[in-house]
DNA sequence: TATGAATGAGCATTCATTCAT
DNA sequence: AATGAATGAATGCTCATTCAT
């Protein structure tokens, strides 16, 4: 009866192992700071040995991507399905700020480590970096291309502006997180949005500005 | 005869020394990358001993406290002169991203590793980081405040609004760091400024979202 | 049935198991270099789990020393019957050094590393090695009193003698690995049993030296 | 006074380090065998940290390495000197086979490892080797072709000949050694020499093997 | 009998820091 | 003030061996 599944038992097994590794992981990092991130400290967190840390990665650098990469791999995917739906885009870049600023809520121990200590994913640089962040980049690029094709954004250089948006969300993450804030998600959510879309100019104010350009 | 300077020549020549070293340590990291700034390197490279280095910084993190703080300090003392000016507020912001695309785009180099590697500020984590970046976000913030008092400004989060904007300069900046860009610096800072005065809306779409709130 | 060979086969089971195993080891050997041969990495070549391999061996070093003591079995057997068989005694030291760089020849790789690698067989250091080689020498030692007493070979200090000669044939056969050379074998032996026979000097040179002694 | 010696001070004292860390690991090897000369037990035996032993060598194989070359160089250089000397070709070999006889003597528990442990020129493996074995076996050639030439030499493939007789006699300092025998390094020396040019075979025996060839 | 996950001692190497001169 | 030799804790990683199943 139990039989049947030893085939994937040993699978499951293994990525329980190997997850219980990510969390010890993400526990120190998150109690003691990325430098007491050793294998030694790793193991003894999960309660073994410091070779079998090397059974399941076979070195320090694919386990800390691993961390990295399951810890973002929720959000990542949510945010792709976000981008890539049929709301108006407006209401995509709000949803954006939305989701992105709820997962961080929601994981603040962590993500102040990984937004704080880049060298997480040093090794190979920012190669790892940019695959994660130039897809997002291009993502919401191409959401502002469409706002712009369908009229509704002003035409502008769209990757700046892109890349101006994912910042200044991450911005509001940062201030979420240093400030121990509590403020509504989806009030901070919609500034972003209101902003990026009407600017902060008072209304009827310096029309001058954009005319001159 | 020279002895009537006895008192303030030594202290020049220490500035001298403190000087030589960390130049000698940027030289490094952008030659080398961080991981080469050891204690031991950066003597040679300056050509004293390494104990010497010992006599100027008690310890490394000082030393690399010290390069940030005076590879730094130029542009913020500029920036402060410009939040505390007499200019416009929204002039004030296009001239702080001007301001700030233009010293990094000056020191490529050692800023790519200053913002990759943010192991160097690390100490006791944001601690450092905040005593400049929240000065610089109390200036911003002050200025967002007088633009709204002024009635040029909506009225909104001012700090948060603050935080969004001097994070969408940084993202300009690793646009322009990333992409090895070499777009005119004052249109990107006017790209900055137009975005976040009127947003990316058509003009006369949308009306309601605004209202809305 | 198949119950009265219950007594044997797992003892023929058993050697074949060996033999795969040390098979693994001389295949891994060769074309990886003996860094490469693992416990790990020799239970992989045969196709079994790590720890079965100490079902048959209780360590490594009885592994390598099994494999050394098999790869050389051959051709002690042969040599071991060379030199106790009835050829004259100059005869037998050609056979002798024939037979050896014949099959030095036919098993390059292998003997390549267990020539140089004496790693092979450590343990204890000599002592191993003494049990094959005293064995070889006191073969040829006693070649070399034969001839003595048979007249054909002057008196002299037959064991030295006879370490110098199998010295001289395992040179050869350093020369001819490392010179990848295909010379003919027969050739060779030749003139290692010629050299021996009656040496380096020009028939009718420098009597005295002999007679001196 | 102690001053003049200032320049040169340092690199006398230099090299005394160097040699009595050096004088560790023979002692270690002698003592314990090779395995027993990791870092930290040389460290240990010289009563030095083990960071200091890096202080005067890159890493361990360097050390080795250095050990080795110092532990034959004065041998190597005596026997360039025997075979570049004046001497007739025999006594030439006959010198050789004596200084080497002798240097082994006189060094014999260091070279029972240097010997038997060839791991200790690994790395490179083979090429270190030959430099010093190939330089030693040119010469040795060049003798026996210019004992050609002169007629005291039979013509024959003077490279193997010399091959077999360098090994000849290691195959007679292997018998020292083995032994613990303290016979007359001269004789020794003189029987393989005697050997060399004159063979085995008894005077007036087998006249035909040699002009069969 | 066979497995293979788990172990942990052991190793080479680095580097911030100290201190006698 | 300046030196730089010495230190030694710390780290990432390997691999022979064991043992519960």
């Amino acid at each position: 009866m139990a039989r049947p599944a030893r085939k994937e038992e040993p699978k499951l097994w293994q990525e329980f192992k190997r997850q219980s590794i990510q969390a010890a992981v993400v526990r120190l990092m998150c109690r003691e700071g990325l430098d007491s991130v050793t294998m030694e400290r790793v193991a003894q967190e999960v309660g073994i040995a410091k070779g079998t840390v090397y059974l399941h990665y076979r070195d320090k650098q694919e386990l800390l991507d691993s961390v990295k990469e399951s810890s973002l791999e929720p959000l990542t995917a949510r945010i792709d399905q976000i981008l890539s739906g049929n709301a108006p885009a407006p209401k995509k870049l709000e949803a954006y700020a939305l989701r992105y600023l709820t997962y961080f809520d929601e994981n603040r121990d962590l993500f102040r480590i990984l937004l704080y200590e880049r060298e997480v994913m040093r090794t190979h640089g920012s190669r790892y970096r940019h695959d994660r962040y130039r897809k997002l980049l291009n993502g919401v690029t191409k959401v502002i291309d469409d706002g712009i094709a369908e009229g509704v954004f002003r035409p502008t250089e769209s990757r700046k502006v892109a890349a101006m948006f994912v910042d200044a969300v991450v911005a509001m993450v940062n201030q979420r997180l240093l400030a121990d804030e509590s403020a509504p998600v989806e009030d901070d959510a919609r500034l972003i949005a209101d902003l990026l879309l009407h600017g902060l100019a008072a209304e009827g104010a310096e029309p001058k500005t954009r005319s001159r350009k």
